[in-house]
DNA sequence: AATTTTTGTGCAATCGGTTGCATTATTAAA
DNA sequence: TTTAATAATGCAACCGATTGCACAAAAATT
């Protein structure tokens, strides 16, 4: 029982030969139904167990997909991981998850270590300060597919998911504007990645479109981390001209900004309108709850895992779609409303 | 470029034997300095990539360890697994993770994919209606280190790591009581998990302790879901002697009561005092800030990955260890206070 | 100079499945 | 009844790295 049983000895039991029960096992179609079930049942009663690293070496695949993610706690990005891992799951496909800690250097690591291990894929989510891409081109030359999703970058024949982040940071902005709100501002994460750069852009359109200025208090560039918020808290009160509309781009950080703007006697949204993005839990926790862009972290995925799988099975190319965009959603509550 | 290069191929290039190419790789002592050298050095220059699959199949090892955990998109779950893959990716441990959805069904599959997979150990946080455990006797019948942690159970060979529910139950309990609380309630997770027991058997033993009355009021048991909370509302406010005190077995669910308390014109604290569990960010979110027991993620997913690595290098013993008991404690905020 | 050690390499088996091709048994067609 | 077609199984090479043992060359010892 405790030792391994592998088909050598299968065969022998049934004296058959390997290829025999390798074939039974793998249910191929020239083993007649009666040596199969013969094999089978053996095979059940003996706890024969398939040796992976055997079969992964002789298909030259693993069923693997490998995953690259900043930080795997955050709500958002845990959902999505949920999504593809359950995809990935129904159809026996493991996951290898391992995160990047916004270093660059780690995701080279990682990334050469998804190599190794031969993952048939993988799903990747940049880190803020990635700057070369050179460590996926490993993949691309291997020909082994390659997706980014919400931290993207355009790579040739790598698709991307992602949403709308110029149209969903247009209409933060706009809806602000509509609220009343002429001052405002936007703390945005790590610009190098262009999500942020154009929930930014996005953002600054609508300002533009309705001739609000943009000065120096108009953006603010963060890590997304509360536990620097109180420089920027200060300076939000230190503006010469009232700010009186915030554009955050994580729900996280706009529910701290809140409690901190209410710890300094500003009222939200009396004083302060506040949009924030991802519809976390949290901003229907938060009082005022916070009106948010819906982004669908679950969907993501879903959709990331279902993609990278159909391609592997062949039923679709990805190479050929570059990206894929997901629908987001403007959600107003308290946080917004006057 | 593009094919892959094997030690066969360095070995031709080279004129020497693959074995030498191999040991040279792996840098053994009796292949001279110079050799491993020139096979470094031409390894780089090919970009030369061992195969793990036949290193593992030769090995009989994967450098892997697989993970289970009921899902991975809750706050606490996704830091104890940042805790883990962090300790084990600085190793060179890669991470398999996979999420039961509270199945014990998909947990048995999960259990035996990870086996096949070739897992060198196996970290569990158990499934809600997880009842029977024969899956995970292939792994001790095999030798393949088993840990579990947070939802635990206990099997012979197998070493835990938790916090002390019993005392923090007692903890929450009392700390109500001390603020006034005559009236208390307990909400709770699945009763089949013994960390969901032991935090009531612990409240129970400080409602004991103070002569307050148990009744059919004092546990309601959930799924600690948001979604249907409203049913245990009704509980509260239905209660013919009014509640004054409640214990949530989450800090999230606890938010979310007090979110619905509140709406349904219930005060907290003066009304009501909340306590909840785990510190989440929400807790500090959420007002009032809420009184809840600090369970430190992020720190048993290290100590988890220490330990099960530890463990693998040979350095201890983990079969002996058998339970790890990690550090909590009561924060109090508002939401308890009088 | 002869012998023993030490060092550095190579041979070949092994890990456990997979699969193209050959072979035999069986059934259908002529 | 003979021949062709089909079905079922086995042989043996292969996937790519690891490693015990043998062996030759170089260094150390007598």
């Amino acid at each position: 029982m405790s030792k391994k049983i592998t088909i050598y000895d299968l065969a022998q039991m049934l004296n058959v030969s390997p290829a025999t029960v390798s074939r039974s096992l793998n249910n191929h179609h020239s083993i007649s139904d009666a040596t199969k079930k013969r094999i089978l049942e053996k095979a059940e009663e003996v706890g024969y167990r398939t040796n992976k690293f055997a079969a992964n070496l002789s298909n030259q695949k693993s069923n693997t997909i490998g995953v690259i993610v900043p930080r795997l706690n955050s709500y958002f990005m845990s959902t999505v991981l949920a999504g593809i891992e359950q995809v990935a799951n129904e159809v026996g496909y493991n996951l290898i998850i391992s995160q990047s800690l916004e270093s660059e250097e780690k995701e080279k690591i990682n990334a050469k270590t998804l190599l190794d291990s031969g993952v048939d894929a993988l799903l990747v989510s940049l880190a803020n300060d990635s700057k070369d891409y050179k460590h996926f081109e490993h993949f691309t030359t291997r020909k082994i597919p390659l997706l980014f999703f919400d931290r993207v970058i355009d790579l040739p024949h790598c698709p991307t998911i992602l949403i709308d982040n110029l149209s969903a940071g247009y209409e933060a902005g706009k809806h602000l504007i509509e609220q009343g709100c002429t001052n405002l501002m936007h703390i945005s994460g790590n610009l190098k990645r262009k999500l942020y750069e154009d929930r930014y852009k996005g953002f600054k359109n609508a300002l533009l479109e309705h001739q609000l200025e943009i000065n120096d208090y108009t953006l603010i560039e963060t890590d997304l981390d509360p536990k620097n918020i109180q420089s920027v808290i200060e300076t939000i009160t230190g503006s010469p001209k009232k700010i009186d509309g915030i554009f955050v781009a994580s729900d996280n950080y706009a529910a701290n900004c809140i409690k901190e703007l209410k710890k300094a006697g500003i009222r939200v949204p009396q004083d302060i309108k506040v949009v924030g993005f991802n519809n976390d839990p949290v901003s229907e926790i938060i009082s005022p709850n916070l009106t948010t862009i819906n982004y669908p972290g679950h969907k993501m995925g879903v959709l990331a895992g279902e993609s990278i799988i159909a391609h592997l099975k062949g039923s679709i190319n990805l190479q050929s779609t570059n990206t894929i965009l997901l629908r987001h959603q403007l959600i107003t509550r308290e946080s917004s409303s006057n």
